[in-house]
DNA sequence: ACCTGAACACCGTTCAAGT
DNA sequence: ACCTGAACACCGTTCAAGT
């Protein structure tokens, strides 16, 4: 009922997270346009410049919530990897279900991790190292489908793969693909299998 | 010599399209972040204000470019597949060189292009005009790889071979592939070859 | 018809200070 | 150590006016 900030919850160290927490709900609930630094504070009930202790600037509390997002989605992944063992196709098709599922969840927060590069001048290791080990979970089970393919074509079947995940990704949240919820799995597979079979079907040599 | 703006040029209603211009240049010189309006009316030499009488607000300046960014592609497009005439396959790549070409020439214009969707409500309709022509060029170039497909198989055909020469266009502008520009044509097909055939080949009913 | 000037409500960021 | 207040240089947009 009160309607005074509670500033004394974060004098233990968890403003961090509480600015975190209210820039990720800003992003879901109105999108990047709202997602200012002021309304961020505001939200936690501090002062704007109170997040310039935690935070060198704009770019960097971006930068971390975009490697938050890239680790959950990972997670997420590895899940479902572990879940199921099938043919390795279907652990491709696996890992773009997963992926577009993330994406669909929080366009605003997809936009964000896979927009204009934050890690200009490698800036943000912690946020490449996410995108790294990501590309190396998709190219490991990529190698599956055609084992002993070299390291070249493998890591551009991989940018491939990736590619096609991330445009249906986009067309999705973009509103050019319209699909209900509960079809959006199978929707996902039926895109995205002819690209996993062609490039499998590359990776064996044909 | 003279430090005053040029303000005469521009009584003959081609103020519009030198702040288009303007705009446009902001954009590649600059990115994103620089394209002000302020700073595009500075440029032509006009106050900020006069801008309203040609757009109704800055997004309907960024729809405009949008969309002459997307007619422009169009154009090229059909001159390229023009001049070639060859399997339907190559076509499709020929296809995704334009486009790639295209989007490395002028990254922020591409991210404009294909970023947050403008068209929200219908607001700008030429702009969508633009893009289903694109969708409908890409569509009619596949069906030459499968004649007498079905138009939802089609459709879907055409969604993932441009999500996946979007997704091949968003990792080279922000770094993630390197290649030297005269090598582009050649990368962008090792990557995208993969696609075509199995979309080709699931469009034949395989 | 087309452009300008002054003002408003916002930003991100810096400086100097409070506890 | 952590947060605040006041200020600065920017935005996009609106209102009322100039020619």
């Amino acid at each position: 009922m009160s309607d005074t900030p509670r500033r004394s919850a974060y004098h233990h160290g968890d403003l961090r997270e509480a600015l975190l927490d209210a820039a990720g709900a800003i992003l879901r609930e109105q999108g990047p346009a709202a997602l200012t630094l002021r309304e961020a504070a505001r939200r936690v009930g501090v002062t704007h410049r109170a997040l310039y202790r935690h935070f060198r600037d704009k770019e960097e509390l971006l930068a971390v919530m975009a490697a938050k997002g890239y680790a959950e989605l990972l997670e997420q992944a590895r899940m479902e990897l572990a879940a199921e063992d099938r043919r390795p196709e279907d652990r491709l098709l696996t890992i773009a279900r997963v992926y577009l599922r993330y994406a669909v969840a929080d366009p605003a927060r997809y936009a964000l991790m896979s927009g204009a590069r934050l890690n200009v001048d490698g800036r943000f290791p912690e946020l490449e190292a996410q995108v790294t080990a990501g590309i190396g979970l998709l190219n490991a089970e990529l190698e599956a489908t055609a084992p002993g393919v070299t390291g070249t074509a493998l890591r551009d079947a991989g940018l491939t793969l990736w590619a096609a995940m991330h445009g249906v990704a986009d067309q999705l949240n973009q509103g050019r693909i319209r699909v209900k919820p509960e079809r959006l799995d199978g929707y996902s597979r039926v895109l995205l299998a002819p690209v996993v079979r062609g490039l499998a079907e590359t990776l064996r040599g044909g």
